[in-house]
DNA sequence: ATATTTAATTTTGTATACAAAGGTCGTTTG
DNA sequence: CAAACGACCTTTGTATACAAAATTAAATAT
């Protein structure tokens, strides 16, 4: 049970997760959620669970624990005894949802400002300055990292409510396109400066602007994507 | 399938839903929540589908799509392969809830000073006055339909999400007891105000502290219950 | 006696089977 | 011809059956 030993991570464990295998009803939520953040699923669409069970080439039992989770998550609409259908997702649902992020976020920021040791404000330093000098990596990781390092230290259930939010809404489909990673870094370096100022509310208010320019440019990626044609 | 006649109401709309019948597992999440929020069920303790089935009478589906739907609310953990085990709910975790529920009801606070008509704010008003004036109704249907005219206004999702974050969290089992509605009472009125006079930031600042408020009244009241004894 | 493997048992996850509510379409009736 | 009724078909909800992983118990080795 030995493992290949590995040279020091200079993420120090603040890298995205790699999926953890769940079983059939996980997949089957990635797979349905994927369908209606890319609008291959239009709003209003009834989800046939024999006809999902046969395409997956599953039984019915995880495609049902799938509709219930997307269920909760807003994605669907479970109508009793009748069905699930494609919940609507208009340009407003998409604002509206990540300026929830916003809230939640920064309400994380303001936690953040006041709790972060000094030492981990310098890891976010440098985050944030490798995102920002152009010659580099993986910019959705890096962005994932700066996030990461502000949320962990809000309590616990705060840190549910954002993976929450977090799932079931358009993401990886635009994130940095457009010159979007230009308008982030600016946010970014916003925010950083209010956390290492101490300045729990100035945070906060970045933060929820940063969300909210997030919101409008999914929406207008979105659009450019023809998300919402005919 | 004739329905008999009623006399106008006079909360014109505003009352809380009564349950609509949708299925087991909806019967077996209440009995479940129930459970966990009243303390019956602790922390740590595994739940065994097989024998909750027997228990409750029903099979195992209904079971599982209600311990999935408990998952989501973050009161159950459920580790794949090895089931389901009640969450930790710390006195921190149900002041972090509230105050979710806060920062999310102080948007819709925001939103509703500035969208709210006046003839909506008259409503509100009348309804806080019966809510003030000691000879009354029933509070609880008060303060649920206060909150509603603030909350139907907000955008959809942000609906959705007061929805979830009303749901897993004990309400009924403390909301007015040991002289808390005369502090809500107060808390309403400051609310009230500052929405008639279309201050935004004020309306949300005072909706989070009516709920961070509420959090610690909570707390306080499960301490007295015993709900963290043994 | 303690630790480690291995066999037995329990429990979860998935598939299938059955019952009942919902929807459809043709027929009937006013 | 439109509305209403009813038989048929489809789809959901629930129960049961089966397969595989995990836990427990037993057995062996150190």
């Amino acid at each position: 049970m030995s493992e290949l030993a590995v040279f020091p991570d200079p993420f120090e464990g603040t890298r995205p997760p790699t999926r953890r295998r769940g079983g059939l009803a996980e997949e089957v939520v990635l797979y349905i959620r994927e369908q209606i953040l890319t609008g291959a699923l239009k709003p209003g669409t009834k989800i046939d669970q024999e006809a999902l069970a046969a395409a997956l080439d599953v039984s019915r039992s995880p495609i049902r624990e799938a509709l219930v989770i997307l269920g909760q998550e807003g994605l669907l609409e479970i109508i009793p005894r009748r069905g699930a259908v494609v919940a609507d997702l208009t340009p407003e649902d998409i604002v509206d949802h990540y300026e929830l992020f916003g809230v939640v976020a920064g309400r994380a920021a303001a936690i953040a400002a006041t709790t972060l040791s000094d030492e981990e404000i310098n890891q976010l330093r440098a985050i944030h300055e490798r995102f920002d000098d152009g010659t580099n990596d993986d910019l959705s990781a890096l962005n994932w990292a700066f996030h990461r390092i502000i949320n962990r230290t809000a309590p616990r259930r705060t840190r549910w409510l954002l993976r929450l939010l977090e799932r079931s809404v358009p993401a990886d489909y635009y994130e940095f396109t457009d010159g979007w990673d230009a308008q982030a870094v600016q946010h970014h370096a916003a925010i950083l400066e209010a956390i290492a100022d101490r300045d729990a509310d100035e945070a906060r208010r970045r933060m929820e602007h940063h969300l909210h320019e997030s919101g409008v440019a999914a929406v207008a990626h979105l659009e450019r994507q023809g998300f919402w044609e005919e």
